[in-house]
DNA sequence: CTGATTATTTATCTTATGATAAGAGAATAG
DNA sequence: CTATTCTCTTATCATAAGATAAATAATCAG
């Protein structure tokens, strides 16, 4: 847990309470590869934090396996989409490595919220900061051309193509496998 | 200022003495079409409502104007990635018509939120549902077409054409106007 | 109202990426 | 270790969108 409580201390520190709280609402959960930690069609209710291992979030379109994110250790991840609405999420998160993550359960979250506002604005600020890092990858997605999404993704994760996949690297920058091929073989 | 609030009531009612604390912060400004509200290069250290008229975000990339988001009546219009980091925006905030604008000082607006606990509240809702239409943006901007983004476009906000000229509709599509065109004509 | 500016369309040519297919290389199960 | 499956690369062809230029159309300032 002291890695969680390391990576809220960035965002917003918590008194001893708040943090026992959190610590009552959240289990450590052991996963294999390759295995979904929450379905299709499921309603996210749960935050994760990725202590060990890596996660990615998917969906299909036309029958396409799409990654949506990828989240590597040390940091959150959520389908916001269905986090902040209720509705069911149309995408999956799948561990990519034997990993352990802490769940923390949402609506008791939310109910903690009156009690601690502390923890209500160490969420905000998480969640604030995902949301700048979204609005930032639009210009990348919208104005780069998928080579140059590829080196950008490369140095600012540069272990990420021994960890993951090309074919799932290539459906995050938004182009086909055999693109992202083509473009690594022109050098 | 009824306008503002009954906007809020959507997320986060509010009671009496909240409503007046945000009041003594906001002031309405009346705006020219076509002029900055805020310019590139500033930091953003204000939240605008569109009481009446229209607005746009948008940046220069290699010299060409490129809208990043457009703003109606009724809607809140920030540029997150700088307000929530307190960085300079390469953005700048345009009046697209001549508008009617409750502009809201963030940095006591943040102030308030450690004595109305109500207001934090209020703005982390709104601004949760702007990150989910910012991660569905994505989706849509990676996986869809030029052409089906436009006709998306058009079927959530019909009037658009009539209001905003094309080749913003087109930057903010991620494609030149000349396309834009294209794509408008073939039919 | 009129000329000047700005926005949109149309045309031509180029280019990046998609679709498909086939083969090479890795990973994995048994 | 071997066979099967999965992943990646390479090649070919098709297509959507970019770049540029030029012609209309619309808007705006005086």
């Amino acid at each position: 847990m002291d890695q969680l409580f390391q990576y809220f201390n960035k965002f917003n520190p918590l008194d001893q309470e708040a943090m026992q709280a959190i610590e009552a609402i959240s289990r450590i959960i052991t996963i294999k590869k390759n295995q979904d930690l929450q379905p299709i069609g499921h309603t996210c209710k749960t935050i994760y934090f990725i202590k060990k291992g890596m996660a990615r979030i998917y969906y299909y379109k036309d029958g396409i396996d799409i990654t949506d994110s990828f989240a590597f250790e040390n940091k959150i991840i959520v389908r916001v989409e269905s986090l902040f609405t209720g509705k069911p999420s149309r995408k999956a998160i799948q561990a990519m490595e034997d990993s352990e993550i802490i769940a923390i359960d949402a609506a008791k979250l939310f109910k903690l919220y009156d009690r601690y506002p502390g923890i209500e604005r160490l969420f905000r600020k998480i969640f604030e900061a995902s949301h700048v890092e979204t609005v930032n990858r639009i210009e990348g997605i919208q104005f780069h051309s998928a080579e140059e999404r590829y080196k950008a993704l490369l140095s600012e994760a540069p272990d990420i193509i021994k960890r993951v996949p090309l074919k799932y690297i290539a459906s995050y920058l938004g182009i086909t496998p055999v693109s992202l091929s083509r473009i690594r073989g022109q050098r």
